[in-house]
DNA sequence: CTCTCCCT
């Protein structure tokens, strides 16, 4: 059909028609660079509709639900057809297709559940994949499930990746064989002006003054980019009253309602302008016409997981150069801009390129379940982007198996299976499942409908955020009846509620029910000030003090925020818990251990049974019958809290560690124990266990002769090749036995400068691979020279050395040529 | 002083 019919006629994208359709043709892999206004999603693919090159259904992937909602209705009405016709949509929740659908508008998930339920995709003819410089999980997941799809079935089938740059993206290298064709964009230049703030002052009062500096000096409407909600309101009343009459402030971000949104998107009545102070969501998700000057602050709040806890933490970061471009563009788009940014020139260079990809910092557990319902058990066999770190996945397929989703061999269960299809987060389809099945045993009736109301909170977000109401989930369960949240979970209650009851249980039983999503976030009080918990996965966490589930002994927490250099994470939602209703319908969370400890007070041995969940202490008893092998636990969880430092050690065992540490590396013929302090207090129980046979208290662990201990964790053919090859002493020329001074680097002797005559060059230990660093002494023990390079240092230095020792020294001998000399301990005097 | 998306 002819584009011009349909408006796009002046589309930069056109240019390129037809060497993509001749690409098409030859090759099944393409990528274009196509910046925002190109034309790419909308006419591009209009085009291809009518082209031979191109044969069966075309998927256009958007990483976004609106967008991809708004682009279907567009290409619809551009064909005079509605959505559903040739141009269909698959978004969660709405479908709209049909038999007569030649091109789908889709989100990246859903292509994802498309090809696990059809890995031919059959009909299926091209995959267009948008804004891949986004580079979200989905996209990832979605592309490196469809490459494998054209790898290993469907050879025919096509696919092109759509970038609005290639700065810092491995396109190429994942598709070595794709051609790559660049567009250019529609837009207008944009002018940057760099200002940025002053070393150690805040920068919120940097950028509200260059705010109404630009509004003064520059005509149109702002856009102005900050992290996040608290300083979008911070920065919104700094200038309230500071502006004029006919400017509005307008907030922008995700968690306000439509219509406020809308009013920030809307273009000003005439003669009125705005200022729009937004979080990222100007960036990439929304588009607001009228802009001519954008003020960035250079900073975003982004979310990474933990490993060490598995917790996600929100920090803020400096945003990337490619994001900062990105801002920046956002002033040109109808006619030409400029853009403020609050940081230097040499800054810029100092940002990254592009941004971290979201699957190299995310938590990876619904990418794992993904990939389990797809039948992959492990991610490298896959080709990727960038690849899942092993840490990461190995976290995620850690908690899956604890939740039953995936099995040891990392194979999908049946329990996964259906959680999977739920398609909710994994936690919570575990405790939507399990609340279903709860409810047909006990016959309490609710739960279920509870369970699904809680995982629409949590999915949807708190709809109190911001407010200053406490963390309790219960709070707002009220106020997540409707709408959005109510929509999910009725979808959920519809999956799984056949002959369950339609009014939820009363709100004392989520505790037990989200124990079931989060069974390491069950949260003890520590006692104490009373706002600090204990997390059963090991971290703190600490609630605001007036709230009231401060007096709870027992939490869920549903969400919270690890800070970034402080020690414990903020607790944003959680329910109270019940132990005993917990304890009766999970009983595999609590385990029994026989623990033995000092205590630390009297020092005396105590054994108790505990009942644990994770790392909490949630019961004990205590038990007299205390046996040998109770003392030997308890002084070993002793020296584990003490460190290492709490042994004897003596430097000739010191020595000993450094020695078998450079053996290890020098000596490669025999194998050499780990005696690293790292791996001693990790398997403090195996060498050194033995030894603590009889001791029964602190004090006597000084009777441990730690040398000879660490010595016997040494084989006996090692022994003696360390006893010859990296000696305790070395024989100088004079005979003299000096001892070796070894450290994790190497090994250093000193001695006084005139035993070393006779000695034409630097000895050497460990066949040779180690020479000795001498340090070389006066007759009065001070170090005249360091040298690893004996022979070097007699024809060289050693002249200076010899005249300057003969004035301060006149009785001892002081020699030419030292090497050809005979060593001495003496003076002159003694020689004649 | 919680960024933003997504799920047959």
């Amino acid at each position: 059909m002819p584009l011009e019919s349909l408006g796009l006629s002046t589309l930069p994208i056109q240019d390129l028609f037809p060497s993509i359709r001749q690409n098409l043709a030859r090759h099944n892999q393409l990528i274009l660079r196509a910046p925002t206004g190109a034309g790419k999603s909308t006419a591009l693919p209009l085009a291809m509709l009518d082209w031979p090159e191109v044969e069966g259904k075309i998927l256009l992937l958007e990483p976004r639900r609106l967008a991809a909602r708004m682009i279907a209705r567009y290409l619809a009405r551009c064909l005079g057809e509605k959505v559903g016709q040739r141009v269909g949509l698959r978004v969660r929740g709405e479908t709209q297709v049909s038999a007569e659908t030649r091109l789908e508008v889709v989100t990246e998930g859903v292509l994802t559940r498309l090809i696990q339920s059809d890995p031919e995709l059959t009909g299926v003819g091209l995959i267009l994949f948008d804004e891949v410089h986004e580079r979200h999980l989905a996209t990832d997941l979605a592309l490196a499930l469809a490459l494998e799809v054209q790898g290993g079935l469907r050879d025919d089938l096509k696919v092109m990746l759509m970038s609005a740059t290639l700065q810092g993206q491995p396109l190429a290298q994942l598709l070595p064989e794709a051609p790559l064709l660049e567009s250019e964009g529609r837009s207008f230049p944009v002018s940057v002006e760099y200002a940025p703030v002053a070393t150690g002052q805040p920068w919120l009062p940097s950028l509200v003054a260059q705010v109404k500096r630009q509004l003064a000096s520059q005509d149109g409407n702002l856009l102005v980019f900050l992290p996040g909600m608290g300083e979008i309101r911070s920065a919104a009343e700094q200038l309230q009253g500071q502006v004029a009459d006919n400017v509005d402030i307008c907030p922008l971000y995700g968690q306000l309602s439509g219509a406020e949104q809308d009013r920030a998107v809307a273009v000003p009545e005439a003669g009125r302008r705005k200022v729009v102070l937004a979080t990222n969501l100007a960036e990439s998700s929304l588009t607001i016409d009228g802009i001519t000057v954008v003020v960035d602050a250079g900073y975003q709040r982004r979310a990474s997981l933990n490993l060490r806890t598995g917790q996600t933490r929100l920090e803020l970061v400096r945003i990337s150069q490619s994001s900062a471009e990105q801002r920046a563009g956002r002033a040109g788009r109808l006619a030409p801009g400029h853009c403020v940014r609050l940081w230097s020139e040499t800054q810029q260079q100092g940002l990254a390129e592009a941004e971290l990809p979201e699957i190299q910092r995310a938590d990876l557990l619904s990418l794992v379940l993904e990939l389990a319902a797809w039948g992959t058990t492990d991610v490298n066999e896959l080709a990727w982007l960038s690849p899942p770190p092993d840490s990461a996945v190995q976290r995620a397929r850690a908690l899956l198996q604890r939740l039953e989703l995936v099995a040891a061999d990392g194979r999908i269960t049946a329990l996964g299976q259906r959680v999977h299809r739920l398609g909710a987060d994994p936690r919570l389809g575990h405790m939507l499942v399990k609340a279903a099945a709860w409810e047909t045993d006990s016959k309490e009736p609710g739960l279920l409908r509870l369970a699904c109301d809680l995982a629409a909170l949590l999915e949807e977000g708190d709809p109190l955020r911001g407010r200053q109401v406490g963390a309790d989930l219960g709070r707002r369960l009220d106020a997540a009846r409707s709408g959005r949240y109510r929509q999910m979970a009725d979808k959920w209650w519809r999956q799984l509620g056949q002959g369950h009851a339609s009014k939820p249980a009363h709100h004392s039983e989520a505790g037990w029910l989200l124990a079931l999503a989060y069974p390491d976030r069950i949260a003890q009080g520590r006692g104490g000030s009373g706002h600090r918990f204990l997390l059963s996965g090991g971290a703190g966490a600490t609630l605001e003090e007036s709230d009231p589930l401060c007096a709870e002994p027992y939490l869920v927490v549903a969400s919270l925020n690890e800070r970034a250099g402080q020690g414990d994470a903020r607790i944003h939602l959680a329910a109270a818990l019940n132990l005993d209703a917990l304890k009766a319908v999970q009983p595999g969370l609590f385990e029994t251990v026989r623990h033995a400890g000092l205590d630390s007070a009297s020092g005396a041995l105590k054994a108790e049974r505990q009942t644990r969940i994770g790392a909490l202490v949630v019961g004990r008893e205590r038990l007299s019958d205390l046996t040998e092998a109770d003392y030997r636990l308890a002084l070993l969880d002793h020296l584990r809290r003490k460190g290492l430092e709490a042994l004897p050690w003596s430097d000739r065992a010191r020595t000993l560690q450094a020695r078998v540490a450079l053996a290890a590396q020098t000596l490669t013929t025999e194998s050499w124990p780990d005696l690293s302090d790292s791996a001693l207090l990790a398997g403090l129980e195996q060498w050194l266990g033995p030894y603590l046979s009889g001791l029964t208290k602190t004090g006597q662990l000084k009777q441990l002769d730690l040398y000879q201990i660490l010595l016997d964790q040494v084989p006996w053919q090692a022994q003696s090749l360390l006893n010859s090859e990296l000696p305790e002493r070395l024989t100088v020329p004079t005979g003299s036995a000096l001892a070796l001074h070894y450290h994790s680097g190497g090994v250093k002797l000193a001695v006084r400068v005139q035993e070393m005559y006779g000695q034409s060059d630097t000895p050497r230990l460990a066949r040779g691979a180690l020479p000795v660093t001498l340090e070389l002494l006066s007759p009065a023990q001070r170090p005249i020279q360091i040298t690893q390079d004996l022979a070097g240092f007699w024809a060289g230095a050693w002249s200076e050395v010899k005249k300057e020792m003969k004035g301060r020294y006149p009785k001892h001998l002081w020699p030419d040529d030292p090497a050809n000399t005979a060593p001495t301990r003496k003076t002159k005097r003694h020689l004649t």
